[in-house]
DNA sequence: CAGATATGTGAGGGTAGCCTCACATTGGAG
DNA sequence: CTCCAATGTGAGGCTACCCTCACATATCTG
């Protein structure tokens, strides 16, 4: 899980132990978020429980916001790989087949990276700048994925297709917290169509 | 809405203006702990958005902590009298079908009440006595109400319906947080089963 | 009205936590 | 080896926020 630091400031390692350090601080920084919550996390913790410093820490993640934009950076990019991965293996798919992939594998990660769940749903308390970056990358692989590989839906016009992709997210990722309310009408059928997919496969799954 | 005010400290209000002013600081509360999550609110935007000051704020709730615990507690009598006439309309049904309704109403309070969702969910960021005590009442809760009206299971033992119930709440609650490889295969099974039913109902209501 | 109690106010104490800085140490290139 | 950049360190500045306190005002009882 080699990791690409926050593009604003703080510089990236460039020897070997930097590199050790680096990954020793987001795995500090994924458990303490998982056990305490992002607010709840404080810097100090984060290094010591990497067996660094503060200084040390700051040295490579100039911000809290950065530690955490960075570790999810990672994850952003390990469940990309994944999702490029699945798509690349079966090409013939159409996209009922591929959207209950997708979810799978979606799922799957989040069961196997508690911190990416503990960040995508931490929402309302984390600094507004960092939730919206994390909810609008989500959206982008999603989207992406599915407007090359479901032609029916992007073809030439991107607004149905990203309407799927937010629903997918709803789904997927605040399932309990959205309003259905809030939603219009024909937005809230399709919800309702992709929740019994979400459903369903996660009854089988377990 | 009228609110009992957390147990330890904070004298409650006698005069009318008191309970009014306890109203909209309980109000305020709700709002902010939806928009901004636990940590991130301040006492300080509380009381403002009430239209009081601070000491006002701290006339009727003596911590941050308290004012959480009020809020929760309201929720937790108003839901707890929705399950209640629930029941009492109607005695007659088996394990399933009330199990049915009442993770219905608890879905729909939960839709309802942002507030109330927010902070079961909060989760890891929130003090920890406050966050046991949030999950004991709602476990206390569907417990109570299992126990009383499904005879099939509470025949005697409570250990049986006390695993439903938890495997309730990791349905309702936090279904997508949980990690199915760190339970026991044999509950594992039966929280498919409560799953599916959740899920379905879920699908049914929107 | 008068006394008593409840309620209202906001400046400030105390503290926790993010982040800086000045300096020590390490490791690699020439 | 020598030198320089990278890395390591932790005390402390600074800010934000929880909560207290001394006092003002409002509301109720007699």
């Amino acid at each position: 899980m080699a990791s690409r630091i926050s593009s604003q400031g703080g510089r990236p390692p460039q020897r070997r132990r930097g590199h050790e350090r680096v990954a020793a601080l987001l795995a500090a920084a994924s458990d303490c978020f998982v056990e305490r919550g992002y607010d709840a996390t404080t810097m100090t913790e984060v290094a010591a429980r990497a067996g660094a410093s503060i200084g040390s820490l700051y040295q490579f993640f100039p911000t809290k916001e950065a530690l955490a934009e960075a570790l999810m950076a990672d994850h952003a990019e390990a469940l990309y790989a994944r999702m490029e991965r699945l798509v690349e293996q079966a090409p013939g798919w159409d996209t009922q087949e591929l959207a209950t992939r997708l979810i799978r594998t979606f799922a799957d990660y989040r069961r196997q990276h508690p911190s990416f769940t503990t960040l995508v749903e931490a929402g309302g308390s984390l600094p507004p700048m960092l939730g919206r970056t994390i909810r609008q990358r989500m959206r982008d692989y999603l989207c992406r994925i599915l407007a090359i590989h479901a032609p029916g839906l992007a073809a030439g016009e991107l607004r149905p297709a990203a309407m799927v992709v937010q629903q997918l997210m709803k789904a997927a990722v605040a399932l309990q917290n959205e309003q259905p309310a809030a939603l219009r009408q024909s937005a809230q059928t399709q919800l309702r169509r992709t929740l019994e997919l979400y459903l369903k496969d996660l009854a089988q799954t377990g």
